[in-house]
DNA sequence: CGGCTATTGAGACAGAATCTCAATACGTAG
DNA sequence: CTACGTATTGAGATTCTGTCTCAATAGCCG
């Protein structure tokens, strides 16, 4: 368990905003920090109750939200259909290279977004900012394999890497 | 009607896959480049039928995905719900700027992205690539009067501007 | 411990997009 | 120009996400 740092934010979070520790709250992030990649509320909702944990889908949602507005995870589309969650590395901002052919996502930190970010946003009186930044394309392997297999989709797997 | 150009570019592609000119893929083509900003399908149905066109629901969705594939028109999140269709200037690329305050989406194009996405591709071995880039903030309007106001969600203007 | 009230759970609800399948109309060949 | 085969359409059912409601529960504080 290496997230004291983080739990001791989302409970200063929480008590600072006058809101109540409950268990489904500390299950709920116990389950997202032990997640690696990113994933989905419901997913995450099915895995919970696999572990015999007794929660329900609207506390899943109502949280999910809760932990992104503590700042310790980010809520994102990266599917085509509905939300992704992703606990934040020491609240390090990423962006996503997404593979069309297979899936496969890519988390990296690029120093170059920030500057351009910033230029864009003085540019049009713009205040700070987040920004969401994907790249789609073909990862090497799909790039060689190319037409070569008709397999389907495989698991996204989520690597932090820098450029 | 100055879509000369790109409507004969949709009829090639049809042609060119064997699929059909029917009176609702040229009406639906005209509807949208009629369009100024981003719209969704739900409004663009609305649209169609308040000029008299008989549409339904499921052909819109269809063909609007056809209009994308074609490289016509492009399918993006703007919003927290659904997707929002804007057809291309000339094939122009270009990114969004969202304010959080009041909704309005300001478009850009700014060539610096280019050559960002070119290098983070290189360095990961990802082939050509489209991007989406967002950047979320406040606009001036907004910035200034923050707290101000209680007024609600300004409707989107979408004007292109470059950085 | 006891009370106040935030939070939860279960299921109803809402909105977006997809699917089904019979009816229609495009395109081609004759 | 007509007839035929098949892609496409329409209407509504369906699926999938996410939100809302409200009674029951359980944190937190005195």
């Amino acid at each position: 368990m290496a997230n004291v740092r983080e739990k001791e934010q989302f409970l200063r979070f929480l008590r600072g905003r006058g809101q109540r520790v409950t268990g489904e709250r500390l299950a709920l992030f116990d389950e997202i920090f032990s997640q690696h990649g990113h994933i989905d509320a419901e997913e995450l909702l099915r895995a919970m109750k696999a572990r015999g944990l007794k929660i329900s889908r609207a506390t899943v949602y109502r949280n999910l939200d809760l932990l992104v507005e503590s700042g310790l995870a980010r809520k994102q589309r990266l599917g085509s259909r509905g939300f992704l969650y992703e606990h934040m590395h020491s609240g390090q901002q990423h962006d996503h290279l997404v593979c069309t052919g297979c899936g496969r996502v890519v988390e990296f930190v690029s120093p170059g977004i920030a500057a351009l970010q910033a230029e864009i946003c003085r540019a049009h009186g713009f205040l700070p900012a987040r920004h969401t930044l994907q790249i789609a394309g073909l990862c090497n392997r799909c790039a060689e394999g190319a037409v070569s297999d008709g397999l389907g989709v495989a698991p996204a797997t989520g690597r932090l890497v820098h450029v």
